[in-house]
RNA sequence: GGGCCAAUAGCUCAGUCAGGUUGAGCGCUCGGCUGAUAACCGGGAGGUCCGCGGUUCAAAUCCGCGUUGGCCCA
């Protein structure tokens, strides 16, 4: 790794540290070198393993990966297992497309365990180009033993926790009202609900009273759910109006919330109406009414308690305000007949077909229904308007069926009877972004619901609950057995079975048999919802249960870091299955980082065709600038938008680092410096090393302070902007004379000391970011352990530091760029010097700041004098007209008068030197104001603290050196040109077209010689001989000047 | 439909918590420097601080109502 490039090519570095990595066992060298420190357990979310890494996971992957070096360089002992999540209905979903299956039945017939070891292939096919993508972005994470959803061990740890959950008394069986997805034919947590915009049916419908005239008007999006209605629900403080409605001639009682009356009748296209009568919805419970299709179905709901009006929180003024009640399919519905004591009544099949019960319409899908339903509505004279709407109404997250709301028998981690402890839970761990945990998480733990852990699958933890075979489901809690490892598996059930050995998956656990007390007991065929597998990875990382030690060390994890999308999922899921398993939150720390979007801040979709692949970004620029750009921006709950200008803008700044870096090396090696071995005590240091260490010390700090609070894009940004400009705009500008000084000396050692120590610090500051560059950087400057990433982060060393110096420093530098400013003005080049610089000041601090540093300012101002002043006394007042008096007092002269008057000085005005046309002319006071200028010769320029004025007046001494600076900086042009070696003798001859600057040049001869390293000067340019001379003609400020450069052989 | 987050120069972002003349980098443009040379530095142009209302002597900043985008929920 000797040879540097000249230029930075990411590719290059990359593929040269890959390939030294591998050869040295770099990780390994890393993780060995802090094996013996303090632990810090992080864990990683396991990313799923149905797709590749998005440009999203490399961001996700990158941060915990900087995050990881930055923690194990400040002396931690870092768990760093990857994990992936495997099981699920994604990957199902996935397979059945591949093998053309359409439902559960082709599944069955193709058989359970040849469909399950093809869930097993693809999601190890998948998982394996997933470690490749993620080591392709440079991520250290223990590749070759990385935690797996579908390893036994970890199975076992989501075993234990659930009989935990189950021993605390947090395992029910129960019917509930979810969201069932009618091709999948399972469950669906709400989480993989996902909503669109779908037209579906909008119809009103009348159910006739039993006992009075007319009837109560309700409205749904879901006629195929009117078969299993039970009641209308009424706000009891609402105001109802009996109408009697005109239609055609004919005329009903219609029963509506008085607020929708106007509305409903017009959808009824009634036309007219009166009001009869008024209720309050509490007056209207109990009365009873008709199923509407009551004469069609072979069963409905007619039991005690049903085809009645009751109240419920449910209802709005909206629509028709009584609402359509069918505890068998709504949520809501099934809580408020569950309060009420009602049977619940569901003629629907797990496929979404009705059953027998439903009569006409059994075996049809319930959707496919929708439209024999409503014709029997209408044919039965109960519809009083039909149409369609559009809302918005979920799809399974992974086939995009709609999903049914369906009561079924389901397990569930009863989390709504622990809501204090989640709540309080949740307050122990600190959240980044702090805002996230107190607003969005509070408020999602505060309205979550029971944990639906039962999906009716086949690729999936199954669940460890054996029930007494032929028990009626309902309420299975009481009798259930859990099962909690693989042990107590192996000891209860009749089988033999090997725990060592047996795959927990189905179909082999399904068989098994306990029997207890002369009862038999078969597990249940549900397997966990794929949410569980992830919610216990903080004692699946530690492979607890099954081993111990670990955990009893490590446990809880110190630290997660996932996207905002988790604050839902797997934030979620470990603080609701670690509260119902062990009362704690499984997680002390929180980092919560954002989605890349596209350039307008929109979501990459492939139907936008707006992806970009973290391949492409690789191919453009590079690993290192690829994970800078993506850590320089807001790691804390903001969004990135992905462009390609910042990428190359964050190339451009590797680059500077990269130009800073190899710019002394050449120097260094002509003087057998070796930077490894540099001390600050060999060699003298000048005010600048002094600052450039101090601002390193300072920028040391604040970037400990970033990462201390996960500010991962400060800590980055800090020390970008300490290169840029600090190092490379001031520091290296500033020691490039002594750098290029033939003779050793203490000075130019003193910068060589300090240029090596900044360079070494700053690749370790930035090692956890752009771990190949700085690599790289750091084995050609130093190399003395296998790897930079198992070396220690720099801390700042309070006795280098210097705040005074460094505000000096900060006054150098404004004075310098407004020096720059005033020598444009004034049109002088830096390379020629000005006779005076002066500084004008009234705040003390400046003052100082420039007495303390005026040597150092008159050199990089190029000043043979610089003073500093609170009153700058020479500068010249100077008349400017004021028109407004002039005007009316000199009509026609005017003009004159003005251009008489512009620019005069004080004096002159005043002495009434002013003539128009040889006239003196009278001026009041008011026709004239004066402004302060500098004088002849002389430009100025504000800055922060004061102004500062150039004095450009030219004098032969300087106009002298200005045309020899000129010479030697042609004669460096063509040296560069002819490729010559830094330390290269060369001869020159010159030819002069101007006598007066010829002679310029003859005075410094020497100066131009020893800087240009030359050691004779030829007779003339032409006398430059050989293949390898050069003569060239140059334009020096209106001057024709002719160089020739000859190289002296070796 | 609800909750949370974001919107500032052509682009990416600071500044918003603690109200007081909107800043930086990139890009553009003009100039300068230079044995870091496809690098580096300076000047200039470039702003309805998303919109509307309110509080205040004073609002990018605080409050309310919207718009657009993102995440989550229904």
């Amino acid at each position: 790794m000797e040879q540097i490039d000249d230029q930075y090519r990411p590719a290059d570095v990359e593929s040269t540290v890959e390939r030294y990595w591998d050869e040295h066992d770099a990780y390994e060298a890393a993780t060995e070198a802090h094996a013996d420190d303090p632990p810090f357990f992080f864990v990683d979310g396991p990313p799923y393993t149905s797709g590749q890494m998005h440009l999203g996971t490399a961001w996700n992957k990158t941060l915990k990966d900087a995050v990881i070096r930055h923690k194990r360089m400040t002396g931690h002992r870092v768990t760093d297992r990857p994990g992936y999540d495997m099981h699920g209905l994604p990957i199902e979903v996935k397979v059945e497309e591949e093998l053309g299956f359409e439902s559960k039945r082709d599944i069955e017939a193709y058989g359970m365990e040849p469909f399950i070891e093809e869930c097993l292939r693809f999601a190890e096919e998948n998982r394996e180009a997933m470690d490749e993508d993620f080591q392709s972005i440079g991520v250290w994470m223990d590749w070759e033993d990385p935690y797996k959803t579908v390893s036994p061990e970890y199975m076992e740890a989501a075993w234990w926790a659930f009989s935990k959950v189950a021993e605390n008394g947090l395992v029910e069986q129960g019917k509930r009202s979810i969201s069932q997805c009618p091709r999948c034919e399972t469950g669906l947590a709400n989480n993989e609900v996902e909503y669109e915009h779908v037209d579906d049916p909008s119809i009103y419908v009348k159910f006739p009273l039993a006992e009075r005239e007319g009837s109560l008007v309700i409205w749904t999006t879901t006629p195929w759910t009117i078969p299993a209605n039970t009641f209308v629900a009424v706000d009891g403080d609402l105001t109802y109006q009996a109408v009697r409605a005109e239609r055609d001639g004919d005329e009903e009682v219609l029963y509506i919330a008085a607020e929708c009356v106007e509305d409903v009748l017009k959808e009824g296209r009634y036309d007219d109406y009166t009001v009869e009568d008024e209720y309050t919805g509490e007056e209207m419970v109990g009365w009873a009414y008709d199923h509407p299709l009551a004469d069609r179905v072979a069963e409905y709901p007619d039991f005690e308690g049903a085809g009645q009006v009751y109240t419920a929180e449910y209802v709005e003024a909206d629509r028709t305000g009584l609402v359509h009640s069918a505890p068998g399919h709504g949520e809501e519905d099934f809580h408020r007949g569950r309060d009420l004591g009602l049977e619940i009544f569901c003629p629907v099949e797990p496929n979404g077909e009705f059953t027998e019960a439903a009569g006409p319409y059994a075996g049809t899908f319930v959707r496919d229904a929708n439209e024999a339903i409503i014709a029997d509505l209408e044919a039965d004279g109960h519809m009083l308007a039909s149409g369609t709407v559009n809302h918005s109404y979920g799809h399974c997250w992974r086939c995009d069926t709609g999903v049914i709301q369906l009561v079924t028998d389901q397990w569930f981690i009863s989390i709504t009877d622990v809501k204090e402890d989640l709540l309080a839970n949740m307050e122990t761990s600190e959240w980044y972004p702090s805002w996230a945990r107190d607003n969005r998480f509070r408020d999602f733990i505060e309205d979550a619901p029971d944990w639906n852990v039962s999906r009716q699958r086949y690729w999936g933890i199954p669940i460890p609950i054996w029930v007494p075979e032929d028990a009626e489901p309902g309420a299975l809690d009481d009798e259930m057995i859990v099962i909690g490892s693989r042990e107590e598996l192996a000891e209860r059930v009749e089988e033999e079975i090997d725990p060592g050995t047996i795959d927990l998956h189905r179909p082999s656990v399904d068989g098994l048999t306990i029997v207890e007390d002369g009862t038999t007991y078969r597990r249940v065929e549900d397997v966990f919802d794929v949410w569980l597998d992830s919610s216990v990875a903080t004692w699946g990382t530690l492979g607890y249960p099954g081993a111990d030690e670990a955990f009893d060390e490590l446990w809880p994890a110190d630290l997660i870091i996932e996207a905002h999308d988790q604050t839902r999922g797997w934030f979620w899921s470990q603080l609701g299955m670690g509260t119902a398993a062990v009362g704690e939150v499984p997680y002390e720390e929180v980092l919560m980082h954002g989605f890349a979007n596209d350039s307008e801040g929109r979501k990459m979709s492939k139907s936008v065709g707006n992806i970009v692949t973290p391949q492409e970004a690789i191919d453009r620029v590079g690993r290192d600038p690829l994970r800078t750009y993506l850590l320089s921006h807001d790691q804390q709950g903001v969004d990135l938008a992905f462009e390609w200008e910042g990428l190359g803008e964050i190339q451009g700044k590797l680059n500077i680092l990269w130009n800073v870096f190899r710019f002394p090396l050449e120097y260094m090696a002509l003087d057998g410096y070796d930077p490894a071995a540099a001390t600050l005590e060999d060699g003298e240091l000048e005010v600048v090393d002094r600052w450039v260490l101090s601002r390193l010390q300072s920028v040391e700090a604040d970037v400990a302070d970033a990462w201390d609070d996960y500010r991962v894009h400060d800590a980055v940004n800090t020390v970008l902007s300490f290169i840029t400009k600090d190092v490379s705009r001031f520091y290296v500008k500033a020691v490039r004379d002594r750098m290029w000084e033939e003779a050793d000396s203490a000075s130019k050692r003193g910068a060589y000391a300090t240029l090596s120590t900044v360079l070494a610090e700053t690749i370790r500051l930035l090692a956890p970011i752009a771990p190949y560059l700085t690599e790289r950087m750091y084995q050609r400057f130093d190399g003395g352990a296998t790897t930079v990433h198992a070396l220690s982060y720099p801390e700042p060393d309070p006795s280098l530091r210097d705040a005074e110096l460094e505000r000096d420093i900060g006054v150098l530098r404004d004075v310098e760029e407004a020096a720059a400013n005033a020598r444009q003005q004034a049109g002088r080049k830096l390379r020629w010097p000005v006779p005076r610089v002066i500084i004008e000041t009234d705040d003390p601090a400046v003052a100082d700041a420039v007495e303390n540093l005026t040597a150092l300012i008159a050199d990089r101002v190029n000043a043979r004098e610089v003073v500093v002043t609170d009153v700058f006394d020479e500068l010249v007042e100077r008349a400017r007209p004021v028109m407004a008096a002039i005007g009316p007092a000199f009509g026609g002269e005017a003009q004159e008068v003005m251009t008489a008057v512009q620019g005069a000085t004080r004096e002159a005005i005043e002495g009434g030197e002013v003539r128009v046309n040889g006239e003196p002319i009278e001026l009041d006071e008011d026709m004239v104001e004066y402004v302060a200028e500098p004088p002849e010769g002389v430009s100025g320029t504000d800055f922060d603290g004061g102004t500062v004025y150039v004095d450009a007046s030219l004098t032969d001494e300087i106009e002298s050196e200005g045309y020899a600076r000129d010479v030697i900086r042609r004669i460096q042009e063509m040296r560069k040109e002819l490729d010559l070696d830094v330390e290269a003798r060369i001869r020159v001859g010159v030819e002069i077209d101007d006598d007066r600057v010829a002679g310029f040049i003859e005075e410094h001869a020497d100066l131009i010689a020893g800087e240009v390293r030359a050691d004779a000067w030829l007779e003339a340019p032409d006398a430059a001989e050989g293949t390898d001379s050069l003569i060239e003609r140059w334009d020096v400020e209106d001057v024709t000047v002719r160089l020739g450069v000859e190289p002296v052989a070796e």
